[in-house]
Parts: C-alpha cells; sequence; structure tokens
DNA sequence: TTGTTATATAATATATTAGTTATATAGTGA
DNA sequence: TCACTATATAACTAATATATTATATAACAA
C-alpha cells in the first residue's frame, strides 16, 4: 500500500506534477518527458523513480524504452483522504450558516 | 493565490495531516493541538505556520489565544488540480476498455 | 562485434526541512 | 506590578531532497 507521504510530497514537485499533466495526454517514453525540461535525463530518471514510488505512474518494457502512463490508485487514495477535510469544511460552513441565521446580532469576540 | 508546491508540501507531512484531522472536528487552539503530539510547542507553531501558509488552516486572535480551523481554499484549489489527473485516468480506463472489447486476441507489445 | 540510443545508478554538492533549546512578546489574573 | 500562560521567533543541528556529472547496462542497428 502507498503511503500518503509518498504520495503527496510528490505531488510538491512542479516537475512531478508538470510530467503527470503531459502523461494525461497519454504514455511517454523517459526522454519524451525530459525533452520539454531544461534538466538532464537523470533528474527525470529520478522524478520518475519518486512518481512510481508513490503510486502515481506505471511503467511498461518497451525494448529499451520505459514508457509511463498514470496509474489510478493513488489519486484513489488521495481523494479518500481528502473526503475527510472536505466534509468538515461543508460541516462548518453549514454551522456558520447556522450560526448567522439564528443570531444575526450576536456578538463576535474577533471584531476589531 | 496559494501556490500548489505549498499546499501539497503541507500534506506530505503525517503531523500536519494529524493536526488537519483534529481540525476537521473543530477548531482548537495551539496547545490543545500540540497536547496528543509528542512535540514541542514551537515545532508545532511551525507546522501551523506551514499549514497556513498553504491555505489550509486559518486563525483568529482569542485573548492570547490564537484557535485554528480549516480553511477551503487550498482544498478547492488542489480539487481542481486533481481533476485533470482523474478525467484523464477515466479516459485511459475506456479507452483499454475499448481496446480489449474490439481485439480480445490482439498482440501485445509487453507481453513477455 | 561495434557504435548508438534509452535508461538507470553512483558519487557528490547544495538546499530545504523538521526538530531541538533558548528566548521574546503579549495577554491574564492576583 | 508580578508571575503565569499562550504563542512566536531565532539559532542551531540532523536528515532529506534535488540537481549535476560520470558511468553502467541493455537493446538496437549496421
Amino acid at each position: 500500500m502507498i503511503s500518503l507521504d509518498h504520495t503527496f510530497s510528490a505531488l510538491a514537485d512542479p516537475t512531478r506534477r508538470a510530467i503527470l499533466a503531459r502523461l494525461a495526454l497519454g504514455e511517454a517514453t523517459v526522454m519524451e518527458l525530459a525533452q520539454p525540461f531544461e534538466m538532464t535525463q537523470p533528474a527525470v530518471s529520478r522524478h520518475l523513480k519518486v512518481l512510481e514510488g508513490a503510486g502515481l505512474i506505471a511503467r511498461r518494457i518497451d525494448g529499451s524504452k520505459r514508457p509511463c502512463r498514470l496509474a489510478p490508485n493513488a489519486i484513489a487514495e488521495i481523494d479518500q483522504w481528502l473526503a475527510i477535510l472536505r466534509e468538515a469544511l461543508s460541516k462548518n460552513y453549514d454551522q456558520l450558516d447556522q450560526v448567522l441565521a439564528t443570531k444575526p446580532s450576536g456578538k463576535r469576540k474577533d471584531a476589531p
């Protein structure tokens, strides 16, 4: 099972997010992915390793090429975790709504 | 506007995710948040600063206390970005479905 | 087999991060 | 005012991350 630590930290890097965005258009090899970046091939290889370790991409073997594609597992796991926050946020919002509805002129401690 | 770099990197830390999970239950002060962790108060203060900088929490002033609560902006932004990947994944899945449906005995380059 | 292409790994330098302790600041309450 | 509580900041250390160059490995093409 993939850890959220790895997944979120993989997504924290702009190069890696750009790689994922490129893969959203379809499979690509390491060189194809490296080409648009001002970065050496080994650097891209390491980013791909991070993305793979995070469960965000998968690779297959095609001769001497290693085409990459998006993998679904990590995204699903992230979504699941974010659901907790989303639910809490919508609940808080409802509560605030209620407070504003029931005490439209109540004191606010945080007012200046 | 908040950067995805900051938001994802804030979420990559398990202590910070635990803090967010606690805040999902409702507002809490710095000391309340620090208490369950084997960590000093300054360490928690810094985590909160990171979460605030990432747009994941907001703080208000209540005397000498600084109660924290979840903030919605960053989550919304993350969701928006992840939508790109989600869409691509579902598209790829559909394509795979089609491929399997139309050529059930086609050659596969990646077969051993 | 030899040269070339595609990719991975190792060694290394630098930057960033997360924690610590010590200290500063500001509100609280006697 | 004085002691106490709540929080923030600074200085420092240790661990981690990212990039580079050099090199290894494996497939391909002549």
